[in-house]
DNA sequence: ACAGCCATGTAACTTGTTACATGATTTT
DNA sequence: AAAATCATGTAACAAGTTACATGGCTGT
């Protein structure tokens, strides 16, 4: 929802048209996620069937602009002042291949552990790169970068602490088995059926 | 990619049934996140199309059986092997939401942080209840529960933490002007147009 | 003239997610 | 007999993402 809202709280200021969002919603992120045009102008279809946002006029360069409607108004509001919703089956992409690569008998969870590892390091030694002031930019622009690449440092120190943390605990346990075979206890009532890899 | 993944990494280990899938997939992350049948048969569809699944035997209880093939074998070893592609549009939710609200001449970012917060406490404080172990579970599901409710917890603090930060640092420059209008300063060359609703 | 940015759009696709229909079998 | 669980599936949708087509204007 993070595009959908942006544009509407961007709408909110005033109409825009949708080249001038993307640029917009890059100032104001500090260019940190650069933003597929095509996906502003799908975006605003979408949000024109909600009625959430209306075509507005033409300028004479020819310019589309388009505004926020009452509802869309209503929409951006919500969008900033309710906490976001973590979707239902909010799942954390790591911690489900983690914990899935724990249960298999076969796998090397150390390994991924590692390799994750390894990759979050790169990632945060860029980051630190990012966190360099750009040249050109705006002050203020320069703030919201700041922000962002904070809050992604920030995600990204923690996934390597868990992981650190994760890795221990697993050496600790590794006596004991951590790894699942396919659940022999099947359900209530099938014949028992078939195969079975399983090593616990 | 996790449900896939994961489906992938079970089916590795012998053939199995879209029910016993989502029994699988629970135990072996703890039973935090969970999945909706209905995906299961969704997702082997999709993997069926791509090759990397085939619809196998059917028992006598009617059971349909389903096989990983050699495609999907490699996908599976890729998947564990591989550090997770952080998509482009990586982009953070919450982050993106705060260097928005911070931006906008007419938000009040502090207020929108305060809800975040409470709303990562709140979630905080409902982890740490999941984090007491279960009763009825297996000791090795027990494993998996902790590990992923405290990857959660981890994000939780996290942000929190951010969110703290990125507050004070808001407080710190309030004096200084954070709030960007929409752009004076229009691409180059179509005339000037229209509107500005901003307060630069 | 040619490369490159400005600008609008379309089509297709991926992953995840829900809601519903259907029926068999257990359990109460 | 009713309620719950097992089991398989379908249809539709949401949000994001990319690739491509098209054209005008601009600076070199």
């Amino acid at each position: 929802m993070s595009v959908r809202g942006s544009l509407l709280a961007i709408l909110d200021q005033g109409p825009c048209y949708g080249y001038q969002l993307r640029a917009e919603f890059d100032r104001r992120t500090g260019s940190v996620w650069p933003l597929n045009v095509g996906q502003i102008y799908n975006t605003l279809d979408r949000l024109e069937r909600e009625g959430l946002v209306a075509k507005g006029e033409i300028d004479e360069a020819g310019h589309v602009y388009w505004e926020i409607t009452d509802a869309g108004r209503a929409a951006a509001h919500e969008w900033l002042t309710e906490p976001l919703e973590r979707p239902q089956g909010g799942r954390d992409e790591l911690a489900v291949k983690i914990a899935l690569a724990a249960t298999l008998p076969g796998a090397d969870v150390a390994a991924v552990i590692h390799a994750e590892r390894l990759a979050g390091l790169a990632r945060l030694e860029s980051l630190a790169e990012a966190k360099n002031p750009r040249a050109s930019h705006d002050h203020r622009e320069e703030f919201a970068r700041a922000l962002v690449v904070d809050a992604m440092i920030s995600r990204a120190e923690a996934e390597l602490r868990w992981l650190d943390r994760t890795d221990e605990r697993l050496a600790v346990h590794r006596h004991h088995t951590v790894a699942l075979g396919l659940s022999k206890a099947r359900p209530k009532r099938g014949r028992p059926a078939r195969l079975d890899t399983s090593a616990a």
